[in-house]
DNA sequence: AAAAAATTCAACCGCTTATTT
DNA sequence: AAAATAAGCGGTTGAATTTTT
């Protein structure tokens, strides 16, 4: 261990490292008020700021700039991540195109502390369980006082009642079942427990039927190595060993991505609508 | 009350891709 | 045309903070 303890904040290179500060970035926001984005590596000659081009570039996309939305991910914006993830892996910057004001590196923080395989918050466990018994108990209620009435109402709410498909194509369920199961959670979960901040952050993928495992096949790989194997030979014609199913999603990029962006902005979640997936013999419905 | 464990997220690194010289 | 430089990307790290024990 080398013998400096407060490697954080430190120089190396002549560059200094580490956490920006406020004259920092004082500095960087006028470079650039002044100068306009980019040719980064004049900051620190034309500033006298110790710092890299990249690490310059780096901070200002991701924290000066003035369009970025602060404030934690809504529940609509995380609803697009987790569908985005699902059609393009771990392409981050991808994503972010689609979520206007937040960073490729936020989205990919977001993800990975949320879903990453296996790493559901105890919290959220928590009050997943609560909650899943809380509505059990309301269901339950309900089917005695009005047996066998119309439970139309309830139709999306629930993964093992309306997701229910044709069991030989769909062992994987569609990320839009996912995303309108989530919605419809929310609603209910917000109306049962409004206090229950940690609800609101909970993400269907945890619960509903499909899991990345499903996706990827039997080989139980973990979504990021794979996304990150495929980020690297992405748009040519190598496979990754099961992962087909990505590939081909991944060819789709042009297809799909306007109808995407369209999703993004707002009209809401449109994967049952998707006829080019269909149309091309994709197993997902 | 305090120590340990878990989580978060800003910033780093190495690599790839795009642009300039 | 090719070398050099800049920008961009995704994975990883670790200090700071929060939660749990």
């Amino acid at each position: 261990m080398e013998g400096q303890q407060f490697a954080w904040g430190r120089e190396e290179g002549g560059w200094r490292k580490g956490p920006w500060t406020a004259q920092e970035d004082k500095l960087l926001v006028e470079y650039v008020r002044q100068h306009g984005e980019g040719r980064w590596n004049s900051v620190a000659k034309i500033t006298g700021l110790k710092r890299s081009g990249k690490s310059c570039r780096l901070r200002w996309v991701n924290y000066l700039r003035p369009d970025l939305k602060r404030g934690k991910i809504t529940p609509q914006e995380e609803s697009v991540i987790l569908e985005l993830h699902a059609l393009w892996g771990n392409r981050w910057s991808t994503i972010a195109r689609s979520l206007p004001g937040r960073t490729d590196n936020e989205i990919k923080n977001y993800w990975r502390t949320h879903f990453k395989k296996g790493k559901p918050s105890k919290n959220i466990e928590r009050a997943r369980a609560r909650f899943l018994k809380q509505r059990r108990e309301m269901q339950q209620q309900s089917q005695l006082m009005q047996s066998g009435q119309q439970q139309q109402q309830l139709g999306q709410d629930d993964d093992a009642t309306s997701a229910v498909v044709d069991d030989n194509l769909a062992e994987v369920a569609p990320p839009a079942a996912a995303s309108l199961t989530h919605d419809g959670e929310l609603q209910i979960m917000q109306e049962m427990a409004p206090d229950m901040d940690d609800l609101l952050y909970y993400h269907p993928g945890d619960m509903s039927p499909y899991s990345y495992d499903d996706l990827l096949g039997s080989g139980g790989g973990d979504v990021a190595s794979a996304g990150a194997a495929a980020s690297t030979s992405e748009g040519s014609s190598e496979e990754l060993d099961g992962g087909a199913t990505w590939g081909s999603l991944w060819n789709l990029d042009d297809v799909v991505h306007d109808m995407m962006i369209d999703c993004a902005a707002g009209a809401g979640c449109c994967w049952g609508s998707f006829p080019p997936l269909q149309d091309q013999g994709l197993a997902f419905y």
